[in-house]
Formats: C-alpha cells, structure tokens, sequence
RNA sequence: GCCGGCGUGGCGGAACUGGCAGACGCACAGGACUUAAAAUCCUGCGGGUGGCGACACUCGUACCGGUUCGAUUCCGGUCGCCGGCACCA
C-alpha cells in the first residue's frame, strides 16, 4: 500500500483541471473577501522559499475564504520601477523594460507553482502606461489641491545612487538601498503634504486591524506632540524670537535660548564682537554632513551677543547658536531650562550658564546638580505665581494660561515631514507637469496622459541633479499647455512608492481606460480586508498607501479612507551564513539563497506548502533547514495512504461516538487555531489528528465523514491531495465548493478524563474520572490513588479544580 | 540613551484565560521486514541518583527574588539577544 502517492501525477492533473474549472468564480451573489499580497519587485534572482511563505499564508487565508462561501479578490502584480533594473541597465545596456518584462515571466512561472488562487485577469505593472497614466493623474490632483509642490531645499542626497531620497529612506544617516552615506545637496524639489494628513493618519490607527507594533512604529514616525509656541522679545532690538516647547511649565527655569544654525535671525543677533564668531558657526554648522551632526557627542555652541526677555518674568536670557537645535523642527529656536531637560543641562555645563530648578519632588531645591531632574511630576517652585502648583496639572494648563496672557499660543507639532517625491533618475513615472516662463509649473492636461516616459541613449544619471531625461532636448522642449508659448517639461521622475501607494485600488478595474477605478466596482470590491506581507514596509508603503487613500477619498474617487483592514506581518525566513552558520538574510551575495523550484521538483508544492508554515510561527523570522521537509514528505504519504485503506477496505464503518469525538474536536482545534493564525501549529494538528485516525484505521476503520471532513480542513493547505482524496471519497466536484465544517460542543465533549493529582503542588499519580463527578467523589479517588504516600502527613487543604487538577497541601 | 519583543531538550518548536512542561516534527539509538540496502513499520529519546526490573526519587522553561495550594505563564530586579526610534525641545 505504501508509496502510491505520487506527487506529479496528482499535481499535473488537478493544476490541469482548475485551469480548465477555477474554483474561485465570481458569480454575483457571494460577498467579496479582498486578500492581498504586497506585490513583488521583479528582481533577477528569482523567487526564494522565503518570498514562497507570505504567498503560501495568503492563500491558505484565501482559500480558507473561499470555503466560508466568500468570493476571494486574490490577486497579483508588478511593483516594476525601480533602481536595480535601471542600475542593469546602466551595466549592459539593456532597457529597463526588457529585462523587467523577462524578470516577470520568471517569477509568474515562480508564483504558479504555488498552486494559489491568483486571478491573473487582474495582474497590474506599475511600469504599464495604462497603469501609470493613473499614478500620474493622481499626482496632478495633488498639485491642483495644493499638495503637490515645488521647493528648493537641502535634501537628503545619496552620491552613490545620484539621486535624492526621503527622510523615510534614509538609515542611520545611509541610503536604505546601497548603504552609501547620505549628503544634503540643494535642489529643486517635487513634495508631496503628507502633512496635511499628520492628524488624520494618527488618530485612523485605531480603527485599524494591525499588528500593534506598526501601528506604534506609525505613531512614533508621525511624533505628535503638544505644547505652546511663546514670544520671547529681542532685548534692545525689533525682533521676536518664537520658541517651541512642550513644557512651558518650567517656562520661569529658562535661562538660556538656542537657534539652530539655519534660523532666519541668526546672523543679525551677531554683535560687532560676536560677529567673526557667529559667521564662522554658521558656515562650518553648513558644511557638515547629517551623520557628522548625528556622531557629534560633545555639543558646540556660539554666543550671538543679543539677550532675550522671558515674557513671563522679563529675565534677561542670552541667545545661543547650536546645531543641536534642529531647523526644520518647531520654530528652529527653543528656550533652554537646563534644570529639567538633558540636553540643555549638557550644553549649560559645558558652556557654564546658569540653571534654575523649577521643578521639585517635595518643595527643596537639589544643591549641585548633577543631572537633569526629568521626572514629569513634582512640585513648582521659583515659579512666582505658580509656586506650588503641581507640574502635571500646569504642563496642562499653561498652553492656554500664555495665550490669554497674549505671550504665545497653545500648539500641536508633528515629527513627520513633507515627503520629496522627486527622483533624478530614469526608470521612474515622468512627473507630468510643463514649466512656463509665464505661467510656472502647469500640470499637462488630464486627457494627454499618460506622459510616456521616452527612449534615452544613456541611463547613466547626469550626478548634476539632474535625470537622465534632462539630456534629451525634444522631449525638454514643449509648448506650454495654457498660453503656448515655448516652455520644459519637469524632468525629475516619480519615487518607486508612488506606484505602490494605490496599485490596490487599481485590481478590481485594470483595464478602465476611462477612471482609475470606477465607482461602482469600488464600492463593491474594496478596500482591503486582509493585506500580507513583510514587517519592513512598517512606515514607509503602509504610511504613504494610507495617504493617498485619504486624498483619494476627500476627492471623491473611492468611499472608504483606509486601505488595509487587517495587516499581517510574516517574518522572514533566514539562511546560514556559510563561514560563521549564523542565521541571516538569504543574498545572493552571500550565496545562500534556496530556491523553490527544485523542492517542488523532487516533493510536490503540497508538501513545500506544509513545510513552508510548518517551519516555525508565521510572524517570526525562522531559519530554513532542508532536513524537515521529509517529515511532511512522509506525512502526506501517511495521510494519502490512511485515507485510501480506508475507502478500499469497503467497510463503510459507522461513525462510532469515539470517531465522532475526534472528528469534532479536530475540526475545533484545527478552526482556532487557523483563527489565531498559529499556522505552524496547524500542520502539526493535521499530523496529531492524522496519527489518531491511523490508529483507528488499525482499530477497524474510520468513517467517511470523518476522512472528508479531515480532506475539507487540510484543503487550503495542500489544495492537490484534497481534491485527488475527495475524488477518492466519492466526491464529484471540487471540495473548495465545500463548507468549512463545524464542530459541536457536546459532540466533542468526554465522559472521562485523566487528570494529575498533586501533593504539595508535584504531581504523583494520574486518575481518571468523570467528568460530572463531585469534588467529595474524585477527592476520594485521589486520595485512594496516592495510596501510603499520605502516610505520616496532616492534610491541610484539599484542592480540586473540576475536571483540571486535585492538589491535596499536606504536612 | 529611550520604547517594544524575546530567552523552553542535540535542533525547529508546543503548552487555550496560572493547572501532568517538552505536543508535532527533525536528528539519533534499538528492533521487525529483506539475501542485503533503501523505503516502510514498531519502540525509546531533558538531566541526575537508586534498582536486574516494570519503577521510585530528584533537579529542570536565561539568572535572582516575590505572589499563589500550584508559575514557562503574573509581579520586581539582573544578564543576554533581536527590532524600532535616536539631539523632534
């Protein structure tokens, strides 16, 4: 009997049958259930066992759907734009296009070994004009409602990529691609005003279904924070000075103000004494790189000559230039009280400026202080009318207590930044806007787009600033779409996110030449109800997707205002470093990549499918280790065989109340535990249960039922032995046409149970019992259980906690 | 530095709201079948002590302590690893 299972044989015919069948129709009538991927980058190197475990997670979830009588929107796309293949390019000559559209064949061939249920009637490419024409409309939108605009401003430039980058994508001061150190260099801009949306994407996390590690990853990176911005006059000059704080409480322990470098009235505060000083603080503050200013321990300073006055007390306080003051952050200028923030005490030590404690634990004042004291609570003295408040209640209360004062206003401040959505690079979306010596920046008609991206002779970026498309002069020279005159086209493209903010929208209408999604469709297929993928994309896509769904809701083109209802993040799966066996990232650098094809080759994709989830937890990283993949091997041919001696045996067994048991308590424990997404755990209940039925296979046989029930539950998982064994039970169409079983309570419950009993909290001998048995009853079975071992003990307590334990505490 | 998460056999990992730690699988060892091997099937498999023996006792979930009849699970502290943020006032 053993050894008839033949994985190709079985594989080839079903994967022929659904071609010609797909099991996943839409028929009208079933609710739609929307499982997305986080679409690939076409890379060269094909697809690891690591890409193959998030796809083989959103298609068991799918067709876990499709079993509860959903209609599941499963499908799949090109995320296609993007650096390596223009760096190929570069290298041998080859358009992007080309190798993007061989790098996709590959890895559909890749996926379709997967066996998933991807509809490929919906497949997008980012790289598409038919697909870009919408990426480059919704830009256009953006620039008519003010959120699309131009500045010149240092941005974050990496010198090895030659082109400039996001905040987002900038790590530890390098660029998140190629490692290099990023630079600032001054350029013109495209920005997008993610800001705008700081508030709205904070407070729409709640409603979100996600893990919750992302969503305070999100709210970090949005870094919202409240305080007060308060007026501090320039002592014998015009000026004002607005500081940012979010403790205007300790507004009287203000002894000092620092200006970043870079504020507007740095220079002017120089007095004639100052000013050699000052110039040369602020010119060598230019030069230096983010990760200089970062690795910078000790702080540096420049006294600017010029006094502030505090509005509150009219203390004279002198004005200071540090570059750990951050320009672009609050108003570029903060008041220092050294007695209660770190950095500020670091900086009065260094430079030996006073500090007054204005905050205190119980109403004394600490003599030589050694730290600052930034406990948030406390009571206020030094404070004149505050004295004696309590600091909590004040840090409340003082936003608005400086507002009817008239020396400031209460204030919300956010971390996040405007995003630089320009890239001075070639295979991007060109940004569709014309620059007129008259008009300025004119976004191109909507019914000329899409604006092609044109054939160039040198992919090479220029290093200028500059892209590549800048060289070529009948694509720059353009008439101007609103006066005619001669006028450029824009030559910075798209960053690779602009594609993948909104290609899940576009799947359900690919190929609406008319709207990016029409309405109807919209409505009745989005958003998202469950978006799979990997944890890196934690701020980034899932940050910007969210925004551009913002817009495109307040601009009425869907009517929903986030994308992704449910978020799972999967864990990666590692390899060994060959020289040192520690787990890492699976590189073709390093050589360790495993590729599927050639297990799929010698076990089957059932048995990769197991292995893939029974590897280890779905969300954690796990390393892959080949020599588990015969163990499923093995079970699968256990299960084809234990189903096929049963059928073959002819004995049509009834289903004994024991049968039933198992059968009911296998589809509870298999149902929860696929709920909580504990997969690993899954598998090993099929091979738990799988054991169960082989021993009753021996016993006399299992029920029909029972074997079917264990085909529906193992369906999503290896979809191809489900539909050869349901064939075998008897079944005439597909099993995903099949409900997902439900178990009964009283079906699984049982009469007897073994249960420990304990002395002193160790267990010493098991009983069986009753279930219903009172606590007099099964005490007095455990007590006859433990036998002489009560001997020469006074019994203290008897414990029984019904149907768990007996504990008798004994001395 | 701040904020999260984690630490269980030789290995991957189980253990639902505190209730028999080590499910399931890998590796390993022994046995059956076979002329032999592979495959398959059966048995064992955390450490220690005692016993020919079924067995008994004991230690054990990073470490130290606490709460509890009872802690891998809860609380406090220490160490180690991983992830995020990092002069955001």
């Amino acid at each position: 009997m053993a050894g008839t299972y033949n994985h190709k044989l079985i594989e080839g015919k079903w994967r022929k049958k659904w071609e010609e069948k797909p099991v996943n129709v839409n028929d009208g009538i079933r609710p739609k259930y929307y499982c997305l991927d986080m679409f690939p980058y076409p890379s060269g190197n094909g697809l690891h066992v690591g890409h193959w475990r998030g796809y083989v997670i959103s298609d068991v979830w799918s067709r876990y759907q499709l079993l509860h009588g959903k209609y599941v929107i499963h499908p799949m796309g090109w995320d296609a734009f993007g650096l390596p293949a223009e760096n190929y390019a570069i290298k041998m000559g080859i358009h992007p296009a080309i190798s993007t559209a061989e790098n996709v064949a590959n890895i559909k061939r890749q996926i379709n070994e997967i066996s998933a249920i991807y509809d490929w009637d919906m497949e997008v490419n980012t790289t598409d004009p038919n697909f870009y024409k919408w990426t480059q409309w919704i830009f256009v939108q953006m620039f008519k409602k003010g959120l699309a605009y131009e500045k010149e401003m240092p941005i974050n430039w990496c010198p090895s990529c030659k082109t400039g980058l996001a905040n987002e994508e900038v790590v530890d001061g390098k660029c998140e691609r190629c490692g290099s150190e990023v630079t600032k260099k001054n350029l013109r801009q495209w920005m997008l005003k993610i800001t705008a949306y700081a508030e709205r994407l904070l407070a729409d996390l709640d409603k979100l279904d996600w893990p919750e590690k992302v969503k305070k990853m999100q709210t970090d990176w949005i870094g919202k924070s409240t305080g007060a911005e308060v007026n501090f006059k320039v002592d014998g000059k015009d000026s004002v000075i607005t500081v940012y704080t979010t403790r205007p409480d300790t507004l009287y322990g203000a002894t000092f103000m620092v200006l970043a470098p870079e504020h507007a009235l740095a220079k002017e505060l120089a007095t004639k004494d100052t000013k050699e000083a000052v110039e040369d603080y602020i010119y060598q503050a230019s030069m230096k790189s983010s990760v200089d200013r970062l690795q910078d321990k000790e702080k540096t300073g420049v006294f600017t000559g010029s006094y502030a006055i505090n509005p509150l007390n009219g203390a004279k306080v002198p004005i200071w230039l540090s570059d750990y003051v951050l320009a672009d952050y609050g108003t570029g200028a903060i008041m220092c009280v050294p007695a209660h923030d770190d950095r500020d005490f670091e900086f009065a030590k260094k430079f030996d400026l006073p500090i007054i404690q204005v905050i205190s634990k119980d109403g004394t004042e600490i003599k030589d202080m050694e730290e600052a004291y930034t406990a948030a609570s406390g009571v206020m003295i030094n404070s004149g009318e505050w004295n004696g408040m309590e600091s909590a209640v004040l840090k409340k209360e003082a936003p608005k207590y400086i507002e009817e004062k008239g020396y400031g206003k209460a204030t919300t401040n956010y971390k996040l930044r405007d995003w630089v959505f320009s890239r001075q690079r070639y295979w991007g979306e060109p940004i569709p806007i014309v620059h007129c010596e008259c008009c300025g920046a004119v976004p191109i008609p909507e019914e000329e787009l899409p604006l092609l991206l044109p054939e160039v002779d040198k992919y090479e970026p220029t290093g200028t600033g500059e892209s590549p498309l800048a060289a070529i002069d009948e694509w720059v020279n353009t008439t101007c779409p609103k006066c005619g005159r001669p006028a450029k086209r824009e030559t910075n493209t798209m960053p690779q996110w602009a594609g993948s903010s909104w290609y899940f929208l576009r799947y359900v209408d690919n190929k609406n030449d008319k709207e990016l999604v029409s309405r109807e469709k919209a409505d009745k297929y989005l958003p998202v109800d469950m978006y799979i993928g990997g944890v890196e994309h934690a701020v980034l896509h899932l940050l910007y997707s969210r925004f551009y769904t913002k817009f495109l809701y307040d601009i009425g083109v869907v009517d929903f205002d986030e994308p992704f209802k449910k978020l799972f993040n999967q864990g990666m799966i590692c390899g060994r470093d060959i020289k040192t066996g520690l787990a890492t990232k699976m590189s073709k650098h390093l050589g360790n990549i495993v590729s599927p094809d050639a297990i799929v080759e010698e076990y089957g994709c059932d048995t990769l499918r197991l292995y893939e989830l029974f590897v280890g937890p779905p969300e954690l990283d796990s390393i892959w280790d080949a020599s588990g993949i015969e163990g499923i091997y093995r079970f699968i041919n256990r299960f084809y065989n234990m189903v096929v001696t049963n059928v073959n045996s002819g004995k049509n067994v009834p289903e004994s109340k024991e049968l039933l048991k198992i059968r009911h308590k296998m589809v509870y424990d298999i149902t929860t535990r696929l709920e909580q997404f504990s997969l690993n755990t899954v598998v090993s209940g099929f091979m738990e249960y799988n054991n169960k039925l082989i021993d009753q296979t021996k016993k006399g046989g299992v029920d029909i039922e029972t074997l079917k029930t264990m085909v529906i539950l193992i369906s999503p998982f290896a979809p191809h032995i489900a539909e050869e064994l349901w064939e075998v039970l008897g079944g005439t169409d597909s099993v995903f046409k099949e409900k997902w079983p439900e178990y009964d309570n009283e079906a699984m419950k049982d009469e007897e149970k073994e249960i420990a009993v304990q002395v002193n909290g160790k267990t010493r001998v098991t009983i069986r019992i009753s279930v219903d048995a009172d606590k007099e009853a099964v005490l007095s079975d455990a007590k006859a259980a433990l036998g002489n071992r009560l001997d020469g003990l006074t019994i203290i307590k008897e414990i029984y906690v019904p149907g768990k334990i007996v504990n008798i505490v004994a001395k």
